[in-house]
DNA sequence: TGAAACTGTTACGTAACCGTCACAAAAGCT
DNA sequence: AGCTTTTGTGACGGTTACGTAACAGTTTCA
C-alpha cells in the first residue's frame, strides 16, 4: 500500500507458474510478492498489505478458498481484492457456489493478456488513479472494463479473441509481435495452436476495425509478425 | 548464450531419445549440445552456457532432479530454464513435489510440436526477443521492435533480409565484415548460400538505403568484405 | 432445443522475396 | 596497355509467406 507501484501477491503453489506470473506482472510495471502456499500468503498480507492478490484455487496445506473466505472475515484485509485461479469451468462454477467472496474469477490456462487487464481492473476500483484500463490508438478506443471497443465514436463488434489480440497489439503501439508471442500472450500459454491461425484472427480483426470505413491500422511485417500502427 | 541461434542442452542418457530430441531441435534452428549423463550436463554448462536445458529425470549417476536441484543452488546457472522430461504423470507429481525448481514439466511420452512449443516459451522468457534495441548511424536510424527504418527521418522500405543485414552491419559501425561471417549472421548456421548472394543483398539495400538521396553509406573493402562507413 | 456466434484448420491464389546466373564494370597487377 | 580478379546489378524462375474463403466442430444463449 506504501510503495509508488501497486504491490500484487501472488499466491501458487507451482513455481513455474507462479514465476510466469511474476515476471509478467513485474513486466507491467508493479511490485510482486510470492507465496508458495495459503499460510505463507496469510503472513505476507499482514506484512506487506497488497494492493491485489492473484490466488490460485488448489493449493496444499491452505486452499486458495480458505485463503478468500478468512480475508474476507477481517475488515482490515476485506477491501483487498482478490482474483482467483482455477483449472476448470466447473471449478470456477463451484467457487462461487461457495460464496468465497473473491472479485474475479479467472480460468487456467488464462491468456495474460486478459489477467493483466483484470488486475487492473481491480486496482482501479481501489486506486482509481492507476491507469491503463482504458486503451487509445488514434481513433480506436479499447475499454478493458467494459470490454468495448469503438473506432471514431462508432461501437466495434468483436468476438473475444478478437477483442484480447486487439488488446495485445493496443498495449504498446508499433511494436512488433511475432506469432508466438501473440498465442502465448492471447491464447494462454498451455494451449498449442497452429501459428497460422494468427493470420486468420488477424484478418477478422482487420475486417472487423475497417468495416465502417478507415484505414487498416494493423501493419504486416513479413517474416516477423504483425504490430499496430 | 554467445552465438546467434539459443543454444539447447539435451541432457538423455539414451542415446537414441537423445538424437530424437537433438534432430528435431535443430530442425527448428536451435544449435543443441548433447549430455549423456548428470555430470557431462554439469560440465556442459558450465562450458557452454546453454539457453535452455531439456533434462530427462531417471539418469544413471547423476540424476535429472539432482542436476536441477544443483543448477538452482548457483547465481550464475540459476536463471537458465530447465525443462524436465520423465516418464509417468504420478513421476512428475513426485518431481513437482521435490521442488526442484524447474521450470517446466513434459511427460513422456511427449508430442514433439508441444516440446518444442515450450522450448520455445522459456526462451521467450529469458531473451525478450532483442527488447527495444534502438541503432543509429549518420541519419539512419533502425528499431529493432518497431522493424523500422528511416533515413533523414524519411521511412524505408526494407525486405527481411535488407532488414536483418543492415541490423548486422549498424551493430558494429565502421568494422568490416566478411561475407562468411555475414551469411552466418544474417542467414544463418548452416544454411548453404553461395557467397556471392551477399553482394546481391548489399545491393539491395544500398538501391533502398539511397533511393531518396543521401550518400550510399555502405564501404565495399575489397577482397575482404562490407563494412558501414 | 435449435439457432447463432465463435473457433481452429485447411486449401488455394497471389504477391513479395530469395538465390543464382550472366554479363558489365571496376580495380589491381605486370 | 593488356590481362586477371573482384564486384555491381538486371533479369528470372522458384519458393515462401501471407490473406482469405470455406468448413466443420464447439460453445453460448435465448
Amino acid at each position: 500500500m506504501a510503495g509508488d507501484q501497486p504491490l500484487v501477491l501472488v499466491v501458487e503453489d507451482e513455481s513455474a507458474q507462479r514465476e510466469v506470473l511474476a515476471y509478467n506482472l513485474e513486466a507491467e510495471g508493479f511490485r510482486v510478492a510470492r507465496a508458495a502456499d495459503g499460510e505463507e500468503a496469510m503472513l505476507l498480507v499482514a506484512e506487506d498489505r497488497p494492493d491485489v492478490i492473484v490466488l490460485d484455487w488448489m493449493m496444499p496445506r491452505l486452499s486458495g478458498i480458505e485463503v478468500c473466505r478468512r480475508l474476507k472475515l477481517r475488515p482490515e484485509t476485506r477491501t483487498i481484492p482478490v482474483i482467483m485461479l482455477s483449472a476448470r469451468t466447473e471449478e470456477v462454477d463451484r467457487v462461487r457456489g461457495l460464496e468465497t467472496g473473491a472479485d474475479d474469477y479467472v480460468v487456467k490456462p488464462y491468456s495474460v493478456v486478459e489477467l493483466m487487464a483484470r488486475v487492473k481492473a481491480q486496482l482501479r476500483r481501489v486506486r482509481p488513479a492507476s491507469a491503463g484500463v482504458r486503451l487509445e490508438f488514434g481513433d480506436i478506443v479499447l475499454d478493458a472494463e467494459t470490454h468495448r471497443v469503438s473506432r471514431a465514436g462508432r461501437e466495434l463488434k468483436l468476438g473475444p479473441t478478437e477483442f484480447r489480440l486487439l488488446a495485445a497489439l493496443m498495449e504498446r503501439p508499433g511494436r512488433v509481435w511475432s506469432r508466438e508471442s501473440l498465442l502465448d500472450r492471447v491464447w494462454g500459454r498451455d494451449v498449442y495452436v497452429d501459428t497460422r491461425t494468427v493470420d486468420v484472427h488477424i484478418g477478422r480483426l482487420r475486417k472487423a476495425l475497417t468495416r465502417h470505413g478507415g484505414a487498416d491500422p494493423v501493419r504486416t511485417v513479413r517474416g516477423a509478425g504483425y504490430a499496430l500502427g
